[in-house]
DNA sequence: CGGTTGATTATCT
DNA sequence: GATAATCAACCGT
């Protein structure tokens, strides 16, 4: 959550630091992914294709570099405040794709690095109920990278209508 | 519906 | 100079 809007997470996709191919890590350590490097429960935010922000949990030890991009949510409180944030969009659609969560969220640069599992921090993340068994959870290929796409980490609860859809990775021509 | 395209810039080659 | 862990608008069917 932050501030007033909380989320329940829908969708995931991880990224094991410099081993994977379509990490922002894989080429090492850069001023741009030194978040990644550092120690795990702190959010690693990007900018990028000129207008979007993504959030990702760090998740490895620190040096390690893996991460968690949050890829879409429900929005279970705040939906007035999120709803500003994204005029026009449908309910379900608040925060149903990486760059709608940030915006949603209201995160941004300013979000870099933080700590996300402080209990007194404006952004955070926080144990709702049980972890749901892999009988309500899908996998697959993850969206939008070219490399080693196949790898099934995109992890999804099966059915929700909140889950961002599908797009297999393509090559852009210009 | 589904496919295509422009937006817009930090970052890396 | 090209690309990018994307989105929304716009097309034709």
């Amino acid at each position: 959550m932050h501030g007033e809007v909380r989320l329940r997470l829908t969708e995931v996709e991880a990224y094991d630091g410099e081993r994977d191919p379509a990490s922002h890590a894989w080429r090492g350590r850069t001023a741009r992914n030194a978040a990644m490097f550092g120690p795990r429960g702190h959010a690693y935010v990007y900018f990028t294709y000129g207008m979007h922000y993504c959030l990702n949990v760090v998740t490895g030890d620190e040096g390690t570099a893996s991460g968690v991009l949050l890829r879409a949510g429900e929005v279970v409180a705040g939906t007035e405040v999120a709803r500003a944030r994204r005029p026009g969009a449908p309910p379900r659609d608040l925060a149903r794709g990486p760059a709608r969560l940030t915006k949603a969220l209201g995160v941004d640069a300013n979000q870099y690095g933080v700590p996300l599992l402080d209990p007194a921090g404006e952004l955070r993340l926080e144990r709702a109920g049980d972890t749901p068994g892999p009988e309500l959870v899908s996998s697959g290929p993850r969206v939008g990278v070219s490399r080693e796409a196949e790898r099934p980490w995109r992890f999804w609860l099966t059915g929700d209508p909140t889950v961002s859809p599908y797009r297999p990775a393509v090559k852009r021509r210009r």
